[in-house]
DNA sequence: CTGAAAGCGCTAACAA
DNA sequence: TTGTTAGCGCTTTCAG
């Protein structure tokens, strides 16, 4: 424990708390005699202030939390980061909450775990829908993120799942493809981002004059890629036939790149794979995957800007901010030629 | 903020702040008609306690700081996702700070950053090392990761690099590979965790009887996976030729995995593969990859003994923990028949 | 420009 | 079993 105190130092250096406090905080108008002395105590004693003092004293932490459903995810331990770096930037520290996708925790969340603890709240629900996060009495500033619960009385950021699916699915339209699957819906478990995502992709096919066709669109048992394979392959082998995948994300894609290849198709010449999130596993992948974009930086930004207003005390109803989206083309589903 | 404070939660009830606080902790002697009495005015004014007030008063946190030099690398990730629930477990919460790999920020970590913040703090080093950490004057329980820095002060775990590279190397000898190469040293930039599994990978060969070939030893750019493709290829391109490669991570791996496919070469067929951390990138990859496997739960349970120790108060030099490893047998360097 | 003292909200030792 | 009260270490008016 940090032992020494405010106070031993006031009493080495001979002056009074205030004065320490003013040294402290590089406050300009201490006499430079004083404020070398001060300094020395300091030094001399290796005084660092304790943080949870300050904050009972001051009622702000330079926390803020950051409830995602899981850590090891590749999308959201980019996310994590861009958003840590962007509240480091701002000089806020991050506290990061695994929900797991559970009820109980995403409830514990926006109750008592936070309390003054945090500045305020970034949040991405899985399970939690709006009416739910509505009737939570929140009483510190929260940003949500993702598509499960847009309520209105809360600031919100997100990409338009539905255009950027819609555009995914275009670009495998304009590569020449007519069959084109979607993958994947969990069975027994449709989120609302994936039925976003496959709203986007139906009026591309539709726009288009394609027929739906309800087989396209496969069921997975889990979200592993394993899973994600094993469906490829089983439709594969019942016969169904596909020339361009659109996936719900990036480990579904690998999936689907695991099961083509099993299956002894050719990406992309024989099918074309789209994947979403854009995350650093469409680089490793052979061959490399394209895939939806969201503006991670931006994203943040966004949402740091919108949370720091609340800390700030900005009142009102929910704001809603869509960030933008592209396609960053690998080999998978390349670039169409120009 | 939560403006209701146990005071206001006392008088409502006609009560003593202590029984309140009483009722708060679920302590057993409460008469059961002021229990309920309490509980409805804590209900009533929805009071919650404030958690930076309880800190100050009890001087315990009930978090501990995670540095780590980045939140989105594959192992780094899945290890904070096991240390956090190691920790939620045991009652702490873990505030994750990214040092990015760099000095200043590692010295900020052990600095006044956690000063009266946490109880304790685990910490992966890269840029430190023993001697430096030793000199920095820690006044809170640190474990510290990895094979940086291993000061005789401080608690350290950490796998044996040596050994399990050894191993690793002697699997693929045992594939009948005799040309085994490592992938990679990063140019100008060799860590500690590379150099020992260096060296257990030289061992395995002397020890074989086969003579050490310096030119096996690929050297990379940096640390992304497209280095180590190009590197592979560029190997393979002036000549260069061998059957195995044990890899530095599983990033370096999939590297391998790009650069010997799109040299035409088949894993494993003509080249073995063995990657490093067993991360959830091993299973997505084409083929799928064997890795060396730390055993990441234990390494969260040992650190978090440690800490927990210490952070009870226990003194003394510090301790020095190795957690078991594996191979976890994939498609690109199969396991043998038996 | 510096000092004194009143909190911030909760805990825990000590009384009752 | 319940109440009183002195801190925890720092910030911050308000004087001086």
């Amino acid at each position: 424990m940090g032992r020494v105190r405010l106070i031993d130092v006031a009493e080495l250096a001979g002056v009074s708390m205030k004065t320490v406090s003013n040294v402290v905080h590089d406050y300009p108008h201490v006499a430079p005699a004083l404020r070398t002395r001060v300094q020395a105590a300091i030094d001399d004693l290796g005084y660092r202030p304790n943080l949870t003092a300050r904050r009972l004293a001051t009622g702000r932490t330079g926390m803020i939390a950051l409830a995602i459903p899981e850590i090891d995810h590749p999308y959201f331990s980019e996310l994590s980061r861009r958003i840590a770096e962007e509240a480091t930037r701002r000089g806020y520290r991050v506290l990061i909450e695994q929900t797991l996708s559970d009820t109980v925790a995403e409830h514990a969340v926006l109750k008592d775990r936070e309390a003054g603890l945090v500045d305020g709240v970034i949040f991405h629900p899985v399970r939690m829908d709006a009416i739910e996060l509505a009737t939570v009495h929140k009483d510190t500033p929260l940003v949500l993120l993702g598509e499960a619960a847009i309520p209105s009385t809360t600031d919100h950021v997100m990409i338009d799942n539905v255009a950027a699916a819609k555009e995914a699915a275009q670009h495998l339209l304009a590569l020449g493809r007519r069959r084109i699957a979607f993958l994947g819906v969990v069975d027994g478990d449709i989120t609302v981002s994936t039925n976003r995502r496959l709203v986007g992709y139906q009026q591309a096919l539709v726009e288009a004059g394609i027929e739906l066709d309800p087989d396209l669109v496969l069921t997975v048992r889990d979200f592993s890629p394993e899973s994600c394979a094993d469906a490829t392959r089983a439709a594969l082998a019942r016969g169904l036939r596909f020339d361009g995948v659109l996936c719900r994300d990036d480990k579904f894609a690998l999936g689907a790149l695991q099961g083509l290849h099993r299956s002894g198709l050719a990406v992309p010449e024989d099918v074309a794979v789209i994947g979403w999130d854009d995350t650093a596993l469409a680089s490793y992948t052979l061959p490399t995957l394209t895939s939806i974009a969201p503006d991670k930086p931006r994203l943040a930004k966004v949402t740091l800007d919108l949370l720091e207003e609340r800390m700030n005390g900005h009142q009102g109803v929910g704001r809603h901010r869509l960030v933008p989206h592209s396609l960053t083309f690998r080999e998978s589903a390349p670039e169409l030629p120009r």
